[in-house]
DNA sequence: AAATCTCCCTTGACAGTGTCAAGATACGAT
DNA sequence: ATCGTATCTTGACACTGTCAAGGGAGATTT
């Protein structure tokens, strides 16, 4: 039974599965020297093969970037997704505090993975792979915004913009933490994950005083 | 009379000034190809000198980066200035919306020299240049975080916590909306000047229902 | 005024990069 | 068993950042 032509995990000819290793090589490669450290043979010498075999599974090296993302994104949810089944609360707004604390704790775990997301223009945004993931994670803030205001969180102009605060508030914190300069999050009190809730509490849509 | 020594615009050898020459031209590599596109060589062209005439004046590429992102800060500062320059309001709340209105000036008004102030690791943010502006800027958001609170916010957890807060919101939305690929940027209603402070106005520290 | 000095910049070279073309190799199918 | 095709290697090219050495113009000294 055939999965798919292109992409599936096609056994092994000569390498095992060198896509896969690629991935694994590539991932760390981008840890290990961040996007602006990466580089295509750098991949191939971690997977032990020669410069130019990247290329005939992911093109060029926005190809291989490009996979990294998709992988990302799908691992993003994931991390939410973990934050959210540690709670039995099915209050909304701590649902929502739980997604903030996901999104932090996937960029925290993989500063650069979310760097390559984010901050890049590398990889191709526009793939099928990519949008498919990066749209479920946009689909998880939506639809807990929406179950914090009761109503469809897109289709309103308060609800967009509650969207648009919830997301700033979380990511600008990621950002900032990792971006380490910050006087902050070198202290460990600001940084810790239950002064992180609680600077959530206070800021996300619904809650802080509103509440 | 003497400037300094080393880094003071020397009137004009063969070129002219080379080193400002040189900066213009960084900038508009950068602005052109984005951090990650970034070549030396390509700034000399521009520059119209050979390939090894920056090393002269910048050392290496982590240099030049060091020097955009020194005068990037010092840019940054003034654009939140300008804000707070027009309005006459000596509201302290209203003066943090201000700062935040010109952050979000500035990254979109500099898209690439806002990643490469935040989101890239070669300039050198230990250098003198670059720490002098940078802590300007913080300064500039924790006085007006201060002045809401009444209080020096360094000195208690809640005010760092705002501080982070604050920090956070207006970050983060700068990113989002430079990332470009969110939905809601493109709308223009949500990304439009007015609404932005309608937003910060009611999720910045001090403001919204607390207010 | 002439020679020297010092700084600015150029030239040339080297290792490394991404990408393309061509060839070798091994698997699956016929 | 032969063929075909997907997989990978080899080699090459233009490009990059960085280093060493040299040339040339202003300033300084004798």
């Amino acid at each position: 039974m055939e999965e798919q032509t292109t992409r599936g995990a096609k056994p092994a000819y000569h390498h095992g599965d060198l896509r896969q290793a690629l991935i694994a090589a590539a991932e760390a490669e981008l840890a290990e020297k961040g996007v602006e450290g990466f580089s295509l043979r750098g991949c191939a010498r971690r997977a032990g093969v020669s410069h130019a075999a990247p290329a005939h599974h992911f093109g060029d090296t926005a190809g291989l970037l490009t996979a990294l993302a998709a992988d990302g994104y799908r691992r993003f949810v994931i991390a939410m997704q973990a934050r959210l089944d540690e709670i039995a609360d099915a209050d909304p707004f701590e649902r929502l505090v739980a997604i903030g604390l996901g999104y932090i704790d996937f960029a925290r775990a993989s500063p650069s993975l979310f760097r390559l997301m984010h901050s890049s223009f590398r990889p191709d945004f526009q793939s099928a792979d990519v949008a498919v993931h990066a749209r479920d994670a946009f689909a998880m803030l939506v639809g807990c915004v929406s179950a914090v205001r009761g109503e469809d969180a897109t289709a309103t102009l308060e609800g967009l913009n509650d969207i648009m605060a919830a997301w700033s508030v979380v990511h600008g914190m990621s950002d900032l933490i990792l971006s380490g300069r910050t006087l902050l999050s070198t202290m460990q009190r600001v940084g810790s994950d239950e002064n992180l809730r609680t600077i959530l509490r206070r800021t996300l849509p619904g809650g802080g005083a509103t509440r």
